[in-house]
DNA sequence: CTGAAAGCGCTAACAT
DNA sequence: ATGTTAGCGCTTTCAG
């Protein structure tokens, strides 16, 4: 019934390429080690002879004795979040500069998906990256004992970290929604599982003290379109003039509820997201939001981790943080509501739409 | 300056087990294989022996004799169209269910990105799977002399192939074109590389020829939403109620494109899209578009691999197609106006508003 | 059904 | 600088 497809194909080993050059199987490995004897004459040779037999060598078989992969984890949590797909781009730019083979693994927003993959994976790989993970501190920990492990967009004591400036990002979208004149506005929260989510919040908390707006929460939501959507029923039971939202999708799913509502964006309402997705761009009215060097993300933290591979202490002290900009669109406008009382002043000038604000200016 | 950061953490091998449960290693190693011999008292002991000192045997080992590796390969075209998302659940739910780990491969679009990518990975996985691969056909059949290979979206002799049904979907968007009495419509091209885009364009001159609708085509363009944009500007030359494009994203950018020219989607021209992803849902106007089968052509030709690494012979004949289904929303609408005769010419200058490509309204 | 022995392809001490 | 000798952890004959 079943008939071996493929003949396994011969593989050329060391061993066929030392009889060819006439020389010990150790001297033509060394032929193909890092350092310094790439030059005698030999070595030059064996190469050359390698070449000619399309010798590779087995990384299988290195791997057994060295018991280094060369290919390392990426972890992502939601393949079918467009903002990963940034992030794996910067890790593989990254991981192929080090020749190294990355496995992405898609959690699936599940805590036990996540674990069960890793698991399999963990002994054929060198390093794990960890990108909105949604295990918990002290399962990373666990990881992080048997691999080097970098986390992305989260601080664990103990673990290399990389975070975006979530502060700085609400910060600024908070002062974008003040200029405006919004003196209130509401969270809409995304996964309690997401560190990402607690910060924001707390950030929120904090613009809203010092630039003396009023802010409250709802949810939370699925940090998915639908959950965007699910929140404007909610919302519109809430006297508010301005949104900041957990990420791009949910202002998403946010701002066609609301229009299902009746409740023009940005004219009732001013939404900000989180990501700055492709997506952002193409909606009607086009998206407000607060972008995070997805590229870089994933290049940093995997540049980190390679670094621990080769035997770096790993930067456990603070996180390395990642700047962010508001890029501003459409969706976020002048509060034009009376009840703007006479001794609060409109504006310093409203940005021009279309403008971009970077962080550290 | 460098402190090895892991002690690589002696793992527990089958001596351990061996000398524990006093049995010779190859015993441990039977009592972990696939067929029969489970339940021997034996066996049974030593796998509690095994599950007490936590053994988990070492898969790179094991494909050093077996030449195994259970992992294999998948190659998507480019990881930032979401149409691959759920290409990738579904490759990744089959794999999964074969214990296997999956590589992802993101070719950029590039050939030889690709080709390099697969070369480094080839060694260490047992099969792939390509998805819209832009790769030549006869890079393509040398892979397959290598190792399994299933295609996806493409139809090469001798290797298996998993394909939508394009002409099918192309059928469909023209008949909705022409009940709206569209007479004639233009295909916008995507790359040259991909078998879709020619299938697909085949496929509207032989749907326009039995629906009798003049097809013309325009292009190459980029199979994203910058290259939809630029399909506008050419587009506009051109008089055309109706539009197909090669994929969603271009659909996207043309619209967006038309609405910065003043052309209104659907009652100036109508805009057919293929994949029907997420973004079809939220532009404005949401997005006719064919909708293709994406976590199925994933799972699909994932287990069709599977069955081949196992031994199947590979169903190299017709392709298998899988069907698609025209998701009608707002981006058609009924051709409403005169056909503007062949020899008035477009209007160059910056259009009225809402109409230029047709004369009379 | 189990034990003994011989590798898979490579690298890493040791020698020379 | 090269050759020799042991294995890495597992599977797989081949005997018992």
């Amino acid at each position: 019934m079943s008939e071996q497809h493929k003949p396994p194909n011969k593989r050329t080993t060391i061993y066929h390429v030392a009889l060819e050059a006439g020389v010990a199987p150790s001297t033509v490995s060394r032929a193909f080690s890092k350092p310094s004897r790439v030059n005698s004459d030999t070595a030059q040779r064996i190469r050359q002879v390698a070449e000619r037999l399309g010798y590779r060598t087995n990384p299988l078989a290195r791997a057994l004795t060295t018991s280094r992969t060369h290919m390392i984890a990426l972890v992502i949590a939601d393949i079918t979040n467009p903002v990963f797909a940034e992030i794996v781009r910067g890790a593989q730019h990254a991981a192929a500069d080090a020749e190294l083979t990355t496995v992405l693994i898609d959690a699936q927003e599940s805590d036990r998906l996540e674990r069960a993959a890793l698991e399999r994976a963990l002994p054929t790989i060198d390093g794990i990256v960890l990108a909105s993970s949604r295990m918990s501190d002290s399962a990373i920990r666990v990881m992080s004992k048997q691999r080097p492990v970098v986390v992305l967009n989260r601080a664990i004591s103990d673990v290399p970290c990389v975070v975006t400036d979530n502060p700085r990002g609400v910060r600024r979208a908070a002062e974008h929604l003040g200029e405006l004149g919004h003196d209130h506005l509401t969270y809409v929260a995304g996964p309690e599982a997401s560190w990402a989510n607690g910060i924001r919040w707390r950030s929120v908390l904090e613009a809203g003290m010092e630039l003396e707006i009023r802010v409250r929460r709802i949810g939370p939501f699925s940090p998915t379109i639908e959950g965007g959507e699910m929140a404007a029923d909610e919302l519109r039971r809430r006297a508010t003039t301005a949104v900041i939202t957990y990420n791009d999708q949910m202002a998403i799913g946010l701002m066609r509820g609301l229009a299902r509502l009746g409740i023009n964006v940005p004219v009732d309402l001013s939404v900000v997201g989180f990501d700055n997705i492709v997506a952002a761009d193409i909606v009607t009215p086009r998206l407000t939001t607060v972008a995070a060097p997805l590229f870089a993300e994933g290049a940093v933290a995997t540049k980190h981790l390679l670094a621990m591979i080769n035997g770096s202490r790993g930067h456990t002290g603070q996180p390395m943080v990642l700047p962010v900009r508001l890029v501003v669109r459409d969706s976020t406008g002048p509060r034009k509501t009376e009840h703007r009382p006479p001794w609060a002043p409109a504006v310093n000038a409203p940005p021009p739409t279309n403008s971009i604000l970077l962080a550290g200016n």
